[in-house]
RNA sequence: GGGGAAGUGUCGGAAUAGGCAGACGAGCAUGACUUAGGAUCAUGUGCCGCAAGGCGUGCGGGUUCAAGUCCCGCCUUCCCCA
């Protein structure tokens, strides 16, 4: 058996208690300390530039990429569980030979940098630059293959300069345009916010939780509309189907029919022309339409008060007060009581005639297709509650199957909006609905003039105008004579004044800059205005992965509308990106957004192709991780509610068999501690949850703790949430690499879960890495103490376990599978252990622990490195070839195969791998617990499955 | 309400393409080495049962020689949308 000694911990100091071993001459043991080799091995390869990317025409390119963070302050164990799995594959790749690109950068403006401005006083670009370098360095402990020479950060004027171009480009595309209308608008943060910004039932602000409000406002769109049909093409593109779904719903693609009513003419104002009175309304069910008894215009709807009856003008107003009161998600409501007024007009239908009252109902947005519809109450739930609830007809239209199987019931009990045939439709009587009912009715709508095929979408245009200091400026310039006018391409950047003084309020510093505010026409040269909103930072996100080619092209240059924002040489080699990763979070915002962004530079002319990212795969969220609390058993005295200690003793949380029972009473209150303040304690007393105020300096025996403790080493309950600084359950990484070391920290949280789902954090479990870290560390550092020859078998086995890592790995690695990555590696690890004593000496050994390495040069490339050149191989292993396998070294002599009776495993026959079915079928048939089963019965069949089962049916 | 994803030991999680469920770890148990052990090494560990054996992938059906995997119906949780 194969003895693994000599294997430290990775914190015990050297000396006295590794063991030291003396074998074959003496070796003394080295121990593994990350703490030295990482940094060493970080300067080591930054000096030799080893992970610098050049153009190199004779590679096959590949352009890793991962989302670039935001400059919040310190590095997460989130930004690890992204970067460094992500890490691992580019390096796998590189070794597989590639010319891989893998940068990194900072998508460093927006809103938590004013706010620490407000509250620190300090410049929001200070604070930024500092969280940069911070986090710069951070992430070199991480020990990835980031180039760092293209770093590039968001809020520099180098990189923005070309982020307002690129607007000037989209202005003179016509994709940028100005419009007033009504916006979601956070209070809190006191700007507005793109559609995708706002979240949740409540509709809140996803930066801050504020609850959003509508404002009517002149902002900046961006006509990413004009996509939505390319938008949902994923055909070139290797996307999870979870993204895809995410973004074709967002897009809410929908098709139907545009009909047009008009207004009955009697119903309009005197000097009316022909046309003015024509409502047009979206439908998906133009087949419906001789049901409908009724229209409902949104009551924003313009044409609203041009038909109110004067009798109907008191209602109608206070209605459209009420209205605009209310936020989207109330109005839509299904389950609501619904609500509406009559305008006194009437409408007629174009298919029949007939004249139909014209409604306002709260529950028909201006946002939506055109801000009107007709209303077939048979058929529509929302409509047949209105119907109902103000007496309004409700005739049948489609005899749907649910409604015959009912026994066609009427007055209806409740809407049909099922498939079925038209009734009550004139000559489209029988017409199977709604397929081919709608296109028929479409296209003899289109032959009468009164409607025309249409297509409606859910996407909005891109709301880009944020009225704050920290992002990059638009462009724009408004002049009293020339109106809006875009800055001149030779005069950007439109620099953000450095000396803008943040207004505690929260409001746009620009707002309040003379110098920024005032400037000249560029078209006529007389006193103008600048633009004092910036752009959505999303606007910079959603073009760094060219940034990144050629980080600041050109600063310090004077531009024009001629140029590109990034080195076309470069572009033509790296682009587009091979492969990219972050969060799923981002599906319909920023993964949306670059998609579009590509599609326009395409159409710009600045690129030649569609996608900006080939293949995208996203992690879950590691989450804090749960604990109970300590248990405390407190005397002292109730003072109102809360209970005032003067005598606290602890029993920690992982000792909960000695818990003393939980309760409360006059003098006496014991249980889990759930929460700590600085002064107190939250207390579950059994069922009730108690506050314990603690006297300042009140000194608490805590069992295990040598030294007396206070208040603040008391644990209190985690439940499994986010992470967060509020709740006290952060996990930090720098904290974890000082303990255990980069390449630890890597492999675990490789291991540790599914990449793509994520989970609670478990500090237990990263001490099976640290022990397999270190045993690799003694595979291949202490020599063993007793050894035995070296047999054919074990020389086989050896080489099976190689060759099967090798094809594991490299195939988990290509599909993201990361955590059977580590187990592959475990298992090679121990067959080593196994056979190391046998095979120390012999070349196999040496190719086998080569091997290993080259496969941990993803993974651990700094324990690689250091081990590398501990066995004398030419530095370094990461310029190495990815190694290869050979199916046939898979393969073993005598396989085992299990035999099945009825369903049951009875017994297991080994046979030669290459046996054929018939061999199998009597190897199966002859063997002893197999026959004790088949004694007496009849064998009806036997089905030989490959060589991995034999079942065998008996009667 | 609509759409989607997921439910596997005590826990994280494995399981080409329907073929021995539980790989690899954590935890736990026993033992070894140790002045010591929260180190290391070895062995065991789905559940019930002394055993033979039986039962087991959210629940109920189905297809099949064979189902975690495929089909139908339900339940629960999470995500997105309304």
């Amino acid at each position: 058996m194969a003895k693994h000694r000599g294997i430290n911990p990775p914190l015990k100091a050297p000396g006295s208690h590794a063991p030291v071993l003396f074998s074959g001459g003496s070796k003394m043991t080295k121990p593994y300390r990350p703490q030295e080799i990482e940094p060493k091995w970080q300067q080591r390869w930054e000096a030799d530039a080893l992970y610098r990317s050049v153009i190199d025409a004779e590679k096959p390119k590949f352009y890793a990429l991962t989302m670039l963070p935001y400059p919040s302050g310190d590095l997460h164990i989130g930004h690890w569980y992204a970067m460094t799995p992500s890490d691992a594959r580019a390096r796998f790749k590189r070794m597989q030979g590639y010319n891989v690109l893998f940068p990194m950068g900072f998508d460093a403006f927006g809103l938590p940098a004013e706010n620490a401005a407000i509250q620190r006083g300090i410049h929001p670009g200070t604070w930024t630059l500092r969280n940069v370098a911070n986090m710069r360095q951070q992430m070199r402990t991480m020990g990835t293959m980031f180039d760092w020479q293209r770093e590039a950060v968001s809020c520099l004027p180098g990189y923005y300069r070309w982020t307002e171009w690129l607007f000037l480009k989209f202005y003179e595309m016509g994709l940028a345009y100005r419009k007033k209308s009504p916006v979601d608008y956070c209070p809190s943060c006191k700007t507005t916010l793109a559609r995708e910004q706002v979240v949740g039932e409540e509709h809140i602000c996803e930066r801050c939780g504020a609850p959003v409000i509508k404002k009517d406002l002149e902002q900046w769109f961006f006509r990413i509309t004009k996509y939505a049909d390319e938008l949902l093409d994923f055909s070139k593109i290797d996307w999870p189907d979870k993204i895809r779904l995410l973004q074709t719903n967002w897009i809410g693609r929908s098709e139907g029919a545009e009909v047009t009513f008009t207004i009955a003419p009697e119903d309009l104002p005197a000097g009316t022309v022909e046309g003015d009175g024509d409502l047009v309304v979206f439908t998906t069910r133009p087949d419906t339409l001789w049901g409908a008894t009724f229209m409902v215009l949104a009551p924003e709807h313009p044409l609203v008060d041009r038909i109110t009856k004067a009798e109907y003008r008191e209602a109608v107003a206070a209605y459209k007060q009420q209205a605009a009161r209310q936020n989207e998600i109330e109005r839509l409501a299904t389950d609501k009581e619904k609500t509406g007024v009559f305008t006194g007009a009437y409408a007629i239908n174009p298919v029949n005639d007939a004249r139909i009252p014209v409604w306002i109902a709260d529950y028909v947005m201006m946002t939506y297709g055109t801000g009107a519809i007709m209303a077939v109450p048979a058929h529509d739930e929302r409509d047949f509650a209105f119907a109902s609830k103000f007496d309004l007809p409700i005739p049948t239209v489609i005899e749907t199957e649910e409604w015959v199987a009912e026994g066609r019931p009427f007055p209806l009990p409740h809407a049909y909006p099922g498939t079925g045939r038209m009734i009550n439709s004139a000559s489209f009587d029988g017409t199977p609905a709604p397929h081919p009912a709608v296109e028929e009715v479409t296209a003899w709508l289109a032959e009468q003039g009164r409607g025309k095929a249409a297509v409606n979408y859910k996407l909005r245009d891109w709301l880009i105008s944020r009225q704050r200091y920290w992002g990059a400026p638009i462009p724009m310039i408004y002049c009293e004579n020339c109106g809006i006018v875009p800055v001149s391409y030779k005069d950007l950047p439109v620099l953000l004044p450095a000396d803008a003084e943040i207004p505690k309020t929260g409001e746009n510093a620009l707002l309040y800059h003379e110098g920024y505010l005032h400037t000249t026409c560029p078209k006529c040269g007389r006193p103008a205005r600048r633009e004092t909103d910036t752009m959505d930072t999303f606007m910079c996100s959603s073009w760094y992965q060219y940034a990144y080619l050629s980080p600041y092209y050109r600063e310090g240059e004077s531009v024009t509308g001629k140029d590109t924002p990034w080195d076309p040489a470069e572009l033509a080699y790296w682009a587009p990106v091979d492969t990219y990763t972050g969060g799923a979070e981002h599906a319909v915002m920023h993964l949306m957004y670059t998609r579009f962004f590509t599609k326009a530079l395409r159409d710009a002319g600045l690129l030649d192709f569609d996608e900006p990212m080939l293949q995208y795969r996203y992690q879950g969220i590691i989450l804090g991780e749960p604990r109970d609390g300590d248990c405390v058993e407190v005397s002292g005295a109730w003072a109102g509610n809360a209970f005032q200690a003067s005598d606290i003793t602890v029993t920690p949380f992982d000792q909960r068999e000695n818990w003393p029972p939980a309760g409360k009473s006059e003098s006496r209150v014991c249980g889990e501690v759930m929460d700590r303040d600085d002064v107190s304690l939250k207390v579950q007393a059994g069922d009730e949850l108690v506050v314990v105020h603690v006297p300042e300096g009140q000194e608490i025996v805590i069992p295990g703790k040598e030294s007396m403790g206070g208040l603040s080493d008391i644990l209190y309950h985690l439940e499994v949430e986010k992470m967060s600084k509020s709740k006290k359950n952060v996990v930090a990484p720098d904290t974890l690499v000082a303990t255990y070391g980069a390449d630890t920290v890597r492999a675990y949280l490789m291991f540790g879960w599914r990449w793509d789902q994520g989970g609670p954090w478990d500090s237990k479990g990263i001490e099976g890495v640290v022990r397999w870290i270190n045993r690799v560390w003694a595979l291949v550092m202490d020599t063993p103490r007793t050894r035995v020859p070296l047999d054919a078998a074990t020389e086989r086995e050896m080489q099976r376990a190689m060759h099967t890592a090798i094809k594991a790995v490299t195939q988990d690695l290509e599909s993201f599978s990361f955590n059977t990555i580590i187990a592959r590696l475990m298992e090679f690890t121990n067959a080593l252990g196994k056979a190391k004593e046998a095979a120390w000496e012999s070349p196999i050994w040496d190719t086998a622990i080569s091997h290993l390495l080259l496969l941990l040069a993803p993974i651990t490339p700094h324990l690689a490195e250091e081990l590398w050149e501990a066995t004398g191989k030419p530095y370094s292993v990461h310029t190495q070839a990815w190694p290869t396998w050979d199916e046939a070294m898979l393969a073993v002599d005598e396989i085992e195969i299990p035999v099945q009776i009825n369903g049951k495993v009875r017994g297991k026959i080994v046979v030669a791998a290459n046996a054929d079915d018939e061999t199998v079928k009597a190897a199966a048939l002859a063997e002893a617990n197999v026959r004790r089963y088949t004694e007496g019965q009849q064998v009806l069949k036997v089905i030989v499955a490959g060589r991995k089962l034999v079942s065998v049916v008996v009667k």
